[in-house]
DNA sequence: ATCTTTTATCGTAAAAATACGATTAATGTC
DNA sequence: GACATTAATCGTATTTTTACGATAAAAGAT
């Protein structure tokens, strides 16, 4: 893009948008589920899972960690995942509000939709 | 990406990211919200209130439609969209389903987090 | 000390997303 | 019919994302 008008949006719509950004791969979906179902998750664990290479998946999950999504710690050689809940919880109830503010506006008036 | 792995994923996991996408970008949240807050919208409102040219707006507009979370009739030389609730809904449920899912799974283990 | 295992990072290639101006198409206005 | 308005589409440039292999770094095993 010629240039990026990203930042010219009202901070929660670009908050919602980054939130949105971080589920917005497959990927990324499939490793938050994995590492909720074990509550905690070896790096190596996570990449036998997915149909992707290693690089690959270290990639995404340092996506996730810079959402803030999912926070990291070294065990030896090994590298364990989890997700950070506070951050979690913080990404669910900015859907539900966005999703339930546009409901109620609607419902405030009558629906002559096109 | 050298290629598309996404295919290689499972349905329930493509269809979050999908939904995810389709408001991964602030000027998108941002139609939505314009347009739920007025029930419908002409596109010609929608391109007045953004920081976007009109053909970059429209762009977005296809892409909410193709998403199927908005639709479009055409009025004259004007173009009016709406919210189409249907699958709106389905996309709240879908998110709610993910975060909750997510969150019993880690509640029922003992949080020995990292 | 050497070799293996594990994961992050680097470099890079290919693809997708973003943005715009110009053009087109279709209707409305004079 | 000529001109204006409105919005979609086309072509294109730039940026970002996705993906991989190769390499590096750090700890474990022999």
């Amino acid at each position: 893009m010629a240039q990026n008008k990203k930042e010219e949006f009202k901070k929660t719509e670009i908050e919602l948008a980054d939130f949105a950004k971080a589920i917005s791969h497959p990927a990324r979906v499939a490793i938050l589920k994995a590492i909720a179902a074990k509550d905690m998750c070896i790096c190596g664990e996570i990449v036998e899972v997915l149909p992707l290479a290693q690089s690959t998946v270290s990639q995404h999950l340092k996506e996730l960690v810079n959402a803030g999504l999912i926070q990291g710690s070294i065990d030896g050689t090994k590298s364990c995942y989890c997700i950070n809940w506070k951050i979690f919880d913080k990404f669910a109830s900015g859907f539900n509000s966005f999703f339930n503010k546009a409901k109620t506006k609607a419902e405030n008036s009558k629906a002559k939709c096109c």
